[in-house]
DNA sequence: CAAAATTAGTGGACAAAGTCAACTAATGGA
DNA sequence: TCCATTAGTTGACTTTGTCCACTAATTTTG
């Protein structure tokens, strides 16, 4: 009923999130990844190696966008690409050393921002917004 | 620290919605208003009247972008300025009967989206993840 | 009170991000 | 073997966001 809050909720924290990383970007961004690039790149290091296809659906992308945002960060060193053994239409993903080190900086800038954003929160509903949130996400 | 999933997570829920209000714009947003000022509607709703830099605030958009989405707002009819007495600079906002009218269909297929999107949650659960986010954007 | 700093809003110029449809090539069935 | 499906790519486009400079109104403050 009253749910649209919640989407008004999320969509302003996702906004100040990549506000602030904006903000922030020359700290560890001189290759103007960006916010977007840069969730997936995180996404990636939980997920690697996997299909560029398969990426785009974990992170709600349009496949052609993941394409180009893949293209982009293998220029940039960040990733490679590998054929996968078994189909041949598939190109594992996964990140560089390089990759790995980027996306060492943007969590330890994330984590403090989101440390802000979250300051409100008790610990415990720290947890609670985890939980409920991977409950969402399934 | 491992706060980071939060981000990825509402990175990922955000996306969903947007994606899904897009595929279902045809319902409702002829006028291809989209999801970004559709959110600002919305806002704007519980709002009004507000100052335009006060709203910008409130949804986390630059102030520059409020301009030209309320401009393009105002030229659809859905949205009206009228002067603040007072305080000369700041121009209030406010929805037109159209505006209303569009914010309650949104809302409609919005609610939609969303309880399609928070299916696995219990109830209690819902109302706990509001809880927390409002508290969040405090 | 006058000069200086701040604030609301606008506009230009640009960059990033997303959308949609069409296409190729590989795969997996009936 | 043909056919539907799937992964990935590309072109063309729209939407959204960023950054900076600017005006005009309002506070601040020395």
């Amino acid at each position: 009923m009253t749910d649209i809050v919640i989407a008004q909720l999320v969509d302003r924290f996702m906004r100040r999130i990549h506000v602030e990383l904006q903000a922030r970007a020359p700290e560890f961004d001189p290759d103007r990844i960006g916010p977007s690039a840069s969730m997936i790149l995180m996404a990636l290091a939980d997920l690697e190696p996997i299909a560029a296809n398969e990426l785009a659906r974990r992170v709600a992308r349009d496949k052609s966008q993941m394409t180009r945002v893949l293209k982009s960060l293998a220029e940039k060193g960040l990733i490679e690409r590998c054929a996968c053994e078994g189909d041949a239409r598939v190109s594992l993903v996964a990140l560089t050393p390089d990759g790995r080190g980027y996306v060492t900086e943007v969590k330890k800038v994330l984590t403090e921002i989101i440390d802000g954003i979250l300051a409100p929160l008790a610990p415990d509903e720290r947890g609670g917004l985890t939980a409920i949130l991977s409950k969402v996400s399934a």
